[in-house]
DNA sequence: AGCTCGACCTGCACGC
DNA sequence: TGCGTGCAGGTCGAGC
């Protein structure tokens, strides 16, 4: 499910029912995600009331009143439930139907209870999620975050930036992109996007767009694709495929407006272009692009 | 150090 | 219908 668009939407949902809240009860139904919980997790929960609710690159980080960071990843096709008690059932709202079958959801692997009596269930069929709690201090050492790059939606990212970041990198775009201790939070579906907005061929070097004396009009204008693009997905809630992605069950609908992924052998978007998209393998990875205005 | 690739795990769509 | 294959929004760590 996630990239930055999907998990910052998810980051919302999750903040609107947490902030202020208590745990009153968590339960493990395993004890591994993609690595296991650490020791006593449910127990050193229990009691603390979350403070807050953010976002870092792809990391959801609440933090706690007893001065612990609760850090929760969603892998690949992770997504919490609300099942906010106080809220009246609305029309077009799914999480009642799949709350109904929470208890036969083999990967309901996390359950939290608030004080409130909002039940938050974590549910990961694949299990590459994370989950981990350790002190506020550790934050910026932890081993999962001090290696992160720069938030794309931060003041940071620029073509100067972009210029001294791929400056002689032999790495294709595509995996530039991809690489978070450069720019943290772009996915499979945003790199390619981005990259189809700049015109850029997912194929060429990176250090092919820089030059010695400073941002380029490739940098400049790959850094405002990457923004925009980014923006865009959040401001439509994310992009929905194979699962519900947003907190209460609704949709996002940021993936109508994909232009290339997920979009092998359709014409190209652009009205003046005759070209057709390709699917390639990069790194292992799907890359969808236009080979003809790509370049 | 930089880069690529396999591994982790389940579910689903597809072709035979 | 059943079975095998390949693919999926991520990223760590081994091996060049």
């Amino acid at each position: 499910m996630p990239e930055l668009p999907e998990v910052e939407t998810v980051a919302r949902g999750l903040a609107r029912v947490m902030e202020g809240a208590r745990f009153a009860r968590v339960r493990l139904n395993r004890a591994d995600l993609r690595f296991p919980f650490p020791t006593g997790f449910a127990d050193r929960l229990t009691g603390q009331r979350i403070d807050a609710v953010g976002r870092r690159a792809k990391y959801i980080l609440a933090h706690l009143s007893g001065g612990d960071v609760l850090l929760m990843h969603l892998g690949m096709s992770g997504r919490f439930i609300i099942d906010d008690a106080s809220e009246a059932v609305r029309p077009g709202r799914f999480y009642h139907d799949t709350l109904a079958g929470t208890g036969d959801d083999p990967h309901a692997h996390v359950e939290f209870d608030l004080e409130t009596g909002t039940r938050i269930i974590y549910s990961d069929p694949r299990r590459f999620g994370i989950m981990d709690l350790f002190a506020r201090s550790q934050l910026t050492e932890h081993k999962l975050l001090k290696q992160l790059g720069i938030e794309p939606l931060g003041n940071e990212l620029s073509g100067a930036f972009l210029n001294h970041v791929l400056r002689g990198r032999q790495t294709p775009l595509k995996a530039a992109l991809l690489d978070q201790r450069i720019v943290a939070g772009i996915g499979n579906i945003y790199a390619c996007e981005a990259l189809y907005r700049a015109r850029l061929s997912p194929r060429r070097l990176a250090r092919t767009i820089t030059s010695a004396a400073g941002a380029t009009a490739r940098t400049v204008l790959l850094a405002q694709t990457i923004r925009d693009v980014l923006t865009d997905a959040v401001a439509a809630g994310g992009s929905s495929l194979r699962d519900y992605v947003q907190t209460d069950g609704e949709l996002g609908y940021f993936q109508h407006t994909f232009q290339v992924y997920d979009r092998e052998d359709e014409p190209c978007a652009r009205p003046e272009c005759a070209g057709t998209v390709r699917r390639i393998v990069q790194s292992g990875r799907s890359t969808f692009f236009c080979p003809r205005c790509q370049r």
